[in-house]
DNA sequence: GCAAGGTC
């Protein structure tokens, strides 16, 4: 009995016959140069094979599809008809001369043959490709019967298993794919042809070029362009923060703001001014937790083609070339896998000990040996068809490129056969007025994998040495302001992901489709130092524009009409929809494209036409144009940044399409959040640079700002008050005002308090406080504050005692307070954005909101979300935030303190201010009131130094 | 002269 096995490619051929004759397969030439037939004897058990003996074997290969499709003779001019014939003009498919040989093998060796098992890879294409191997063998031997092997991977259990109980091919499948070669074909060329012939002799600029459309080029370009306008309409948007800073004996300790940064000027200057009135932080909490840095997943193709992008800086299609060169020299695993997974039976320790030899990872690998190996993480994907890219052997020999492809493929495995690193993170908390701030640091107990794989960073940082409940005055509390900044166009890395995300192209095309559109010039490549840009050329923008402007319900240049190919495929997968009525149902919708792109072919051509000449972008002069002057709002945003003077981002809602890079101006970032207007804090990254907007060092803001003398110094790291600081602080000099006596007020030292008056010029003046009677460089000094008049009616004057963490933070709920009786509340409950029934409170303090309701979210300060809504106003539709008046968030009856004030009616920053501190300007107002120097300039905003 | 998907 004679068994043919036919593989998709030469290799796998190899490597089937090796396993199943255990290397004792003989191998002859075959017609085509690239195939080689093996013959072996194998013991297939009945009913498939012999009942008695061996079966066979000959095992051989076809070179990928083995058929072609083009439209008949008629239909192949391009002058010959109308581009929308080609929609249902006939379709032959033949066998390309080069691949005739092939053909003649598979006759040859099938007509002997009594069973034919196809061991194509087991994907789509795979079963489709099986199906052509099936048409040809049976037109030498009709009766031939015929099965198929599923195997996921090149592993002797498998392969004898999947021998010895082949299933049928897969029709179906092989059936979707014939829809998309339809498909793709026809759509492809008639929308080319129909650009082409279009544009051609209109535009002399175009020469002889070919306009291109292909149903995964455009979506390619679209992203792109898409980019490139981004970069192009980005308005940058101020935001401001509170930053504060620690000197501490290991360095200075620069602490975060827990709301992150405001786009609400307003609210970001009221909260701080309660910061800068209250400077004194206290440590909340110190944590400490183990922190793991996660070794890599298993490597695909498409993570080898974006790291060889990003961290090799080639082209992701030299990355793959390379890599099938590799695989073609036995150093590497088949380069194109969508698996990030081993199988359970991977034989680990055996590739591992090949690379006990290399000079650079040896030592490591042998620690893996050693006991050091743990299996690697599993992925999501499996196309059960390849193992993630791996080293086969060890190659010592090679030279520049294909050697640091090697190398990271290489070191990439070790690391996944590595364990995690390992660390400890210790996040401290702290609490000025209200606000809450933290700074982490970093220890690395054990770098593990990080040892073989340098392509990860992960460093120490200084761990902050706080204790809870210790108290200090920062060394800075700044406001600062910052802009969004600049997205960047996109890097082949970024584009290989979104294609990849977007299901454009698959793992082995997608660097194809790059290089398409580059070579039919929509897209240039632009280097900015190593780091490589695509650029939409003046043509490709036409194009998009173009497209665009005509308006499809489902746009050329988006991958929405492709996806839906897909899902169409996979419904006849699925058994769901016949191969006949997916095609037409795909032909039915391109065809009303192709109609409406027609009959608005002017609109096509006159963007092209304009694009070309009238703009006159040249490709490569674009990266760095200034922002486009018109809009507002448009929320650039940009990476995390590494600066650490800025506030820190995690990357939030986003409104670019999935996985879109907003790389920042250094190139280094990744997109993270879309900046709206007063949009606070959940929406972060935007980090720019940051310039300071109220100059706030240390001494100014101290002798400027602070009317509370609630300052002390700190208790740790020695910085004692300084003389401007000091000089708001009763008892200790001229400017304050002692009183006598505790009058029963105790300090928390358990001692009389003393009575001391605010003399330093502002809001607080003239106010009485019990403080401490000890010296403020007495040690000892308790730091005991409280103002002896509550500021709101409702707050009873408190006793400290000792250990009470509460006692420099007396009047914050003061002027408000919350309605115990939610019975008052009018109209339903109300929710906060944390979905917690809303506490109702009620302004008690004089002023324009006294006696007015509010709710809130019913977190303790710190956790709560920034819900606020006015019982008597409308409740919000929109998100909390956007409605939510700045003051409401600095600590509710704030306003009361500006009595003068009329409520707010117009949403504009700077009114709003007027009307909050009810002066000429807000400038001035922040002057006076703030102590800022430097003052805020913004269009309408009132003159200022800046 | 058109597409996308295999593979050398």
């Amino acid at each position: 009995m004679k068994v043919l096995c036919v593989a998709e490619k030469p290799s796998i051929a190899k490597s089937i016959s090796s396993i199943l004759s255990s290397g004792g397969a003989t191998s002859r030439v075959s017609p085509h140069r690239y195939i080689r037939n093996y013959d072996f004897p194998y013991n297939l058990p009945a009913p498939l094979g012999p009942n008695h003996g061996d079966a066979d074997f000959t095992v051989t290969s076809v070179l990928g599809h083995l058929t072609s499709s083009d439209f008949a003779e008629q239909f192949r001019k391009w002058y010959s008809c109308e581009p929308f014939a080609l929609f249902e003009a006939p379709i032959n498919t033949f066998i390309r001369d080069d691949l005739k040989q092939v053909e003649r093998n598979l006759q040859q060796e099938a007509r002997r043959a009594d069973l034919l098992i196809i061991w194509t890879d087991c994907d789509r294409e795979g079963e489709h490709i099986g199906s052509e191997i099936v048409n040809v063998c049976r037109q030498a031997n009709r009766n031939i019967r015929v099965k198929r092997a599923k195997f996921s991977a090149i592993i002797a259990a498998q392969i004898h298993n999947a021998c010895r109980n082949p299933v049928e091919l897969d029709m179906r499948q092989a059936d979707a794919v014939d829809v998309r070669i339809s498909l793709d074909l026809r759509v492809g060329a008639a929308f080319t042809r129909l650009q082409t012939m279009g544009l051609q002799n209109r535009l002399p600029d175009l020469g002889q070029k070919v306009i291109s459309y292909g149903p995964c080029q455009f979506p390619t370009l679209g992203f792109v362009v898409d980019q490139y306008e981004r970069v192009q309409a980005f308005v940058p948007e101020t935001f401001w923060y509170i930053h504060v800073e620690q000197q501490r004996p290991e360095g200075v300790i620069k602490f975060n703001w827990r709301r992150n940064h405001l786009f609400d000027m307003a609210a970001a200057i009221i909260l701080y001014e309660q910061c800068v009135e209250q400077p004194e932080a206290t440590v909340r909490s110190v944590a400490t937790k183990p922190a793991t840095k996660w070794k890599p997943l298993p490597l695909t193709t498409v993570d080898l083609q974006k790291s060889g992008s990003r961290l090799l800086h080639m082209a992701p299609k030299k990355v793959l070339d390379i890599a099938e060169k590799l695989y073609q020299q036995g150093f590497l695993s088949y380069p194109r896998t969508e698996t990030d997974q081993f199988d359970k039976d991977f034989d680990f320790n055996h590739l591992i000990q090949k690379q006990h030899v290399d000079p650079g990872w040896g030592a490591f690998a042998q620690g893996l040996t050693n006991g050091g190996f743990q299996r690697p993480r599993n992925g999501q994907k499996n196309d059960k068809a390849h193992p993630p890219i791996h080293p086969t052997a060890h190659a010592g020999t090679l030279q520049g490129d294909e050697k640091r492809v090697y190398e990271f493929v290489t070191r990439r495995f070790l690391a996944c056969c590595s364990t995690n690193a390992e660390g400890k993170s210790t996040t401290v908390e702290i609490d000025i007025a209200g606000e809450y701030f933290s700074t982490a640091g970093l220890v690395i107990i054990a770098r593990n994998y990080l040892e073989v794989y340098p392509y990860d960073k992960w460093s120490d940082s200084i761990v902050p040495d706080f204790a809870e409940g210790e108290t200090f005055i920062p060394a800075v509390c700044e406001m600062r302001e910052g802009q969004t900044s600049r997205p960047n166009l996109l890097t082949e890395a970024d584009l290989v992901g979104l294609m990849d995300k977007n299901g454009i192209g698959t793992d082995a095309t997608i660097a194809e489709h790059i290089a398409k559109i580059i070579e039919r010039e929509y897209v240039v490549e632009k280097h900015d130092g190593r780091t490589k840009y695509l650029v939409p050329s003046t043509l490709g923008i036409g194009l998009v524009d173009g497209y665009n402007q005509i308006g499809f319900d489902r746009s050329l240049t988006k991958p929405h009409l492709r996806r839906e190919t897909e899902h169409r495929m996979q419904l006849v997968c699925d058994g769901l929809e016949s191969k006949r009525d997916v095609l037409e149902a795909s032909l039915m919708q391109y065809r009303e494209v192709f109609i409406k792109a027609k009959r608005d072919f002017e609109t096509l051509y006159n963007s092209v036409a304009q694009s070309m000449g009238g703009r006159g972008i040249q490709a490569g002069d674009i990266a760095r144009r200034p922002p486009h002057p018109a809009g507002r709002g448009n929320g650039g945003n940009g990476g995390n940044n590494d600066d650490d003077d800025g506030p820190p981002s995690d990357g939030g809602g986003d409104e670019r399409p999935p996985g879109a890079p907003a790389p920042r101006a250094n190139g280094k970032g990744k997109a993270a959040g879309t900046a709206s207007t007063a949009k606070a804090t959940k929406t972060k990254a935007p980090t720019a640079k940051t310039t300071t907007v109220k100059r706030a060092t240390k001494p100014k803001v101290k002798a400027s700002s602070v009317e509370n003398p609630v300052s002390q110094p700190a208790t740790h790291g020695g910085s004692g008050p300084s003389s401007e600081f000091a000089a708001v602080l009763p008892g200790n000099g001229s400017e304050g005002a002692p009183a006598p006596t505790g009058a029963g007020v105790l300090c928390k030292c358990e001692e009389s308090a003393v009575h001391r008056t605010v003399v330093k010029e502002g809001a607080n003046k003239g106010k009485g406080f019990w403080a401490c009677a000890k010296a403020m460089t007495d040690a000892t000094n308790c730091k005991f504050f409280e103002w002896d008049q509550p500021l709101a009616t409702t707050t009873p004057t408190k006793r400290a005692l000792p250990g009470s963490d509460i006692t420099n933070r007396p009047t914050q709920r003061a002027k408000t307070s919350h309605d115990t009786d939610q019975d008052q509340a009018k109209g339903p409950k109300r929710f906060c954005s944390c979905k917690q029934e809303a506490l109702r409170w009620t302004v008690h303090k004089e002023g324009p909101n006294c006696g007015r309701a509010f709710y809130k979210c019913p977190k303790p300060q710190g956790e709560q979300c920034d819900f606020f809504e006015w019982e008597d106003e409308p409740k919000s539709k929109g998100p909390a935030a956007k409605r939510t008046p700045p003051a409401a968030k600095a600590g509710e009856g704030r306003f009361s303190r500006y009595s003068q004030c009329e409520p707010a009616t117009d949403d504009s920053n700077a009114n709003l201010i007027m009307l909050l501190f009810g002066r000429q300007s807000a400038t001035s107002v922040i002057e006076a009131d703030i102590g800022l120097r430097t003052v805020i300039t913004r269009p309408g905003w009132g003159k200022g130094p800046n």
